[in-house]
DNA sequence: AATATACGTAGGGAATATCCTACGTGTCAA
DNA sequence: TTGACACGTAGGATATTCCCTACGTATATT
């Protein structure tokens, strides 16, 4: 599949979307993420290796440890998605706020 | 799950980011919706499902017709949740681009 | 050298996803 | 009313996901 595919999958897991924003933080060891779920550490391997996958983190040894760290870029693409739905929950808002100052609005068009 | 996990999942499907991208146009009928896949009618209807259980299209009968909308709001779930990971890449292209101008700068670290 | 630590991978089981064809329901058209 | 059309759903086959425990490997510690 494409590379776009591979991250939006990623994300589709809110085991990952946690490791992510637990990144957020700055690098960890996999044993430091792992605390963090009631999973067994294996399983948030298996998870971190899906990330690695589309990009979204990237490992570095030291010593006996892995530190993953995030790698965000990706994350672009995601973005430049959902540029043209922009638009959309905009305008539903920009009605909706239109409603709300007409109600809020006392003088229920009794003005000529 | 929540409702932002709904979201993610639905649209970790490119035959559903499809859908959705061929909704920025306006509404549509099923069949004009399938029209665009190599797969079977009702495998669409079970997209649409999924996406219409995410909240993120909407259906409208018209005579033996149903015609799917766009609905974007929850795609502002994904907007919030992604962030704070824009300043990450911000930064990684900015350092990016301070590397593009040095190695542009023809003048390389010989001024005092 | 022997042991402990940090991690990945293998293999398997249960749940879910994703596709199909067949069929049922409601609506329009003749 | 009969037939065609638009659609959803049922049921099933296969693939994938997601979790586990067991185990192998590399690095650090003693």
């Amino acid at each position: 599949m494409t590379a776009e595919t591979d991250v939006f999958a990623a994300l589709a897991s809110p085991v990952r979307r946690e490791l992510t924003a637990l990144l957020l933080g700055g690098p960890r060891s996999v044993n430091d993420l792992a605390s963090h779920f009631a999973m067994s550490r294996p399983s948030v391997s298996e998870h971190l290796k899906v990330l690695r996958e589309a990009g979204l983190v990237s490992e570095q040894r030291s010593g006996r440890q892995r530190l993953y760290r995030l790698e965000a870029e990706p994350l672009m693409e995601v973005s430049r998605w959902l540029t043209p739905y922009e638009r959309f929950w905009r305008d539903r808002l920009a009605g909706l706020r239109e409603l709300l100052d007409e109600e809020d609005d006392s003088d229920h068009g009794t003005r000529p």
